[in-house]
DNA sequence: CAATGATATATAGCTTGCTATGCAAATGGG
DNA sequence: CCCATTTGCATAGCAAGCTATATATCATTG
């Protein structure tokens, strides 16, 4: 009685909650990306993506969904998508009939310095009145609230 | 041509990138909280906007968007969604044929215990191993994040 | 070697975002 | 009062998440 009346007493706002805050920012980070490699042809996935790609090219994909921790049914979507933008070819595998290479494209290893550039401008607008420890603070705070939802 | 090395040279890592994070950590954020709020038959987008009903009951749209912060077309979409699931009402507005009233249903009232204790729960899930000082700090470089991307 | 189980991708179907448009109702200036 | 602008919503169309399911290939084991 007195438990439920306080639980119904207790406001949950929006303003104070991690995650309602968290998705807010996760928004407006993908929005400004979006806008700031939109000229280049890519969406923020597909940047992403490639990150894992130019770091190293071929590989399955199988692995990138393990690197960028999404679904493999995304990966799938967003490989298509990739691929019919001209992106990534996909070679088959032949050691592997299952499984098959992902490799980048003239036009995908062209457009490395300027989306990382815009990535990295993206991520200074953010931050831009954070400090150097205010900066490794945030991000360590970050992967450890990463870290204790994915079950690490 | 000294600079246009470096840029080539200077690798951008996802793991040190706020953006990549904040990306991450929101899906981990939503996923958790839509298993908890599933049982409910509440999708995350749902509960966000059953928060601002919650505190205040027959908002117009355009009242929602505001302080959601989504775009107008999203929260028509989700209105709509929330509406086929018997959580809303649509109910026009006397004063201006335009607007609204967007109204709780008896369902989504009693909602509100079982679906803030899902969200506090997922909350509490994701900062475990943060102190108290942590929390705040961590709340505070989110809303400055925030703030510097909104342009405010 | 055949059957079983595991692995790699694909596809269907849904939610939540976004941009871009369209339209009707309200408002404000001449 | 009328026209132009603004405002409030709806819709179309797309990207990127997710779950669930299907399919083909590999691997294991009896």
């Amino acid at each position: 009685m007195l438990f439920n009346g306080y639980l119904s007493a207790m406001a949950f706002h929006k303003e104070r909650s991690a995650g309602f805050l968290a998705n807010q920012m996760a928004r407006l980070f993908a929005k400004g990306l979006h806008e700031r490699i939109r000229p280049l042809g890519l969406a923020p996935a597909q940047f992403m993506t490639l990150l894992a790609l130019w770091d190293e090219d071929g590989l399955a994909q199988s692995e990138l969904v393990q690197r960028l921790d999404v679904e493999q049914a995304t990966m799938a979507n967003t490989l298509t998508r990739m691929e019919r933008d001209g992106l990534i070819e996909r070679r088959a595998n032949p050691d592997d009939g299952r499984s098959q290479a992902i490799h980048l494209t003239p036009r995908a290893k062209a457009l490395r310095d300027p989306a990382t550039a815009a990535a990295r401008a993206q991520n200074e607008a953010a931050l831009a009145d954070f400090t150097d420890e205010e900066r490794q603070t945030f991000l360590a705070l970050m992967r450890r609230a990463i870290s204790a939802m994915h079950g690490d």
